[in-house]
DNA sequence: ATATCTGAACCGAACGATCGGTACATATCT
DNA sequence: AGATATGTACCGATCGTTCGGTTCAGATAT
């Protein structure tokens, strides 16, 4: 049992997450985190003595290792590029359940506590936008036309995600996966 | 002085708009609401007799009204589409300040109080789509090339100002807004 | 003309409920 | 015993909403 020791704190940030990623930061209430969590109030403030933020922040950890696994690490194995960046728009396609998902980065960037935030927003992004410039460099693009395909990867895939949820309809989200491929490995 | 009938109202509702766009639905308090108009807690349910959820629904409205006559109003015109298209664009970068403002229709999606404006925000949507996908097939695209590129523009308008506030950077929104006559009118 | 009535617009105070957060005594484990 | 974890009861603040009451322009009545 080595690497198990994020046990239940990493357990109750995932079921934070769900609570902030259908509420929002605002419309998540202490009581809605308790209960998502089986955790009693203080309880919770034994493990986030920060209250709330500090709940939010442990939820942006948890999200960061999830990229960091699941979406990010595929990109950096060896192999072939278009297999890799698959496997990575699988694991985003699952993570928003087909699109029906919210993204909580998303979220938290639209709704009122961006400025709270704005650190690990702006991390999440980057890091995702740099690991996406780097698989189309490695695919035959120049370093500027890597990072603007890639840049405009997450800017299709966040704005999917609100135009699918505004029209209720997974289909813009469903497309936008569908055209990723080619958006970041060129044209060809 | 025929139709400026809509005034006290219609102001309330602009001012409402900025509270309503800065904090989300959930985030905005009477409080605020009340400063932010100069009204009463009192005269505020005079006007909205539903409350918050009306004030919301108000300002709904107020957006409908201008993207009817900001936006889509010179779509319709007669004249050159690039230029039609460029009018809008630009109401759309004054609108969002350069990327520096949110965006209340994405706010609502992805905050908590999406089922409750889920008609307004696909009316919203899906309006905004087929008036770009109409000025594509005017520009020569097929019915269905035309609202795959509407569709996408507003993909990567809503997409982009999530990440231009995610990495607190306006550029990705500037960028946008440069592609979005190809996009729109085709490749040549 | 002037007194009377009406109703829209407005207000601050107060309501019950819930908010995020704390104190503390009791478990549970080592 | 001593540290870690949890449940209960509670705090003041703020939430969205409602209430009682005032102001004042304009219709109506005499």
């Amino acid at each position: 049992m080595a690497g198990a020791a994020t046990g239940s704190k990493d357990m109750a940030a995932s079921r934070l997450l769900g609570v902030f990623r259908e509420h929002g930061y605002d419309g998540a209430s202490l009581a809605e985190l308790s209960k998502a969590t089986g955790l009693g109030r203080s309880s919770l403030y034994h493990h986030f003595p920060g209250g709330k933020e500090d709940m939010a922040k442990a939820v942006f950890d948890h999200i960061h290792e999830w990229m960091e696994i699941s979406a990010l690490a595929p990109l950096r194995e060896p192999g072939d590029p278009a297999e890799r960046l698959q496997k990575m728009i699988n694991a985003i396609d699952r993570y928003y359940v087909g699109g029906y998902e919210r993204c909580l980065l998303g979220s938290f960037v639209l709704g009122g506590s961006r400025g709270r935030f704005q650190p690990q927003l702006k991390s999440s992004f980057s890091g995702l936008i740099k690991a996406l410039a780097a698989l189309a460099v490695e695919a035959g693009a120049s370093q500027e036309q890597g990072f603007e395909r890639a840049e405009e990867a997450v800017v299709q895939i966040q704005g999917s995600l609100v135009v699918s949820g505004g029209l209720d309809d997974p289909a813009p989200f469903r497309r936008v996966m569908e055209r990723l491929p080619r958006l970041i490995l060129g044209r060809s």
